[in-house]
DNA sequence: TTGATATGTAGGAAATTTCCTACATATAGT
DNA sequence: ACTATATGTAGGAAATTTCCTACATATCAA
């Protein structure tokens, strides 16, 4: 159940569509999910072992099936990994919309150039010092 | 450059924490960010070579250095495929919250138990039916 | 030009993942 | 007790990932 196993049960399209199913169609028994995929229903069931592992999804017994129910806590902690990057490309997107708009300020057929006087890349985006160790 | 790319990009630590260092500390050449890790430098480029496929980093040559920056735009399709079950965990926060402030109005030493009075596990965590297919 | 530096790529071993077909287990129904 | 249903697990094949050691390429510095 740490991040790690989070991320990895996430790297999967067949595991991602398994919680989507899960959020959208409430708890089910595994064979009701199983029927969803063009895959054999063992393999599905080692998928939801997978997210069960990663703490995804719960289990619940009822009688001879299983249901399962999605289980969206860990996800926070993607949430947490990505918000550091979030700022970065907000950044990215306004400096966009930026030029846009400038570019609905001129003439429609007359821009060429939008780089900086320099012509040259801004690596960082910051157009500044960066620490480099 | 697809969805699947990113996540796929994120799933391994070492790929995390390429995207961490160039975060913290902007762009760099292959070496420098190679050295910090416990790994020959070869995987290191490989590492570098999967996250440029998704899109997540950008080269610059530079001399005989290529610089590679963070791109974090990709990570917006993470964002936008966690918002739907982010409601999903801020109930259950919210309903944990609340549980625990029922609990401060009581005596500390007279609780016991505070499940529904059927003893029941609402497996949906809201009570309800569910579409069930 | 020569030699050192910075990197990517080739080729392959080892580990992991993915998926399948039996098969075992448990519960419902008759 | 017997049979059908719902699932998980075992064992293994195939594909993918991860990592390493050469080795090739390009650039900088004398």
């Amino acid at each position: 159940m740490t991040t790690d196993h989070v991320f990895a049960a996430l790297a999967s399209p067949a595991r991602r569509r398994l919680l989507r199913l899960l959020l959208d169609e409430g708890a089910q028994p595994a064979g009701r999910l199983a029927v969803r995929f063009d895959m054999s229903r063992p393999s599905v069931s080692e998928h939801l072992k997978v997210l069960k592992d990663a703490g995804l999804v719960a289990e619940a017994r009822k009688g001879r099936e299983r249901h399962y129910r999605l289980e969206a806590g860990p996800l926070m902690e993607i949430s947490e990994w990505l918000t550091p990057y979030e700022r970065f490309w907000r950044e990215r997107l306004s400096a966009l919309s930026s030029l846009l708009d400038e570019m609905d300020d001129l003439d429609p057929d007359d821009q060429r150039d939008a780089r900086g006087p320099d012509g040259s890349d801004d690596l960082n985006g910051r157009n500044g010092e960066q620490p480099h160790v």
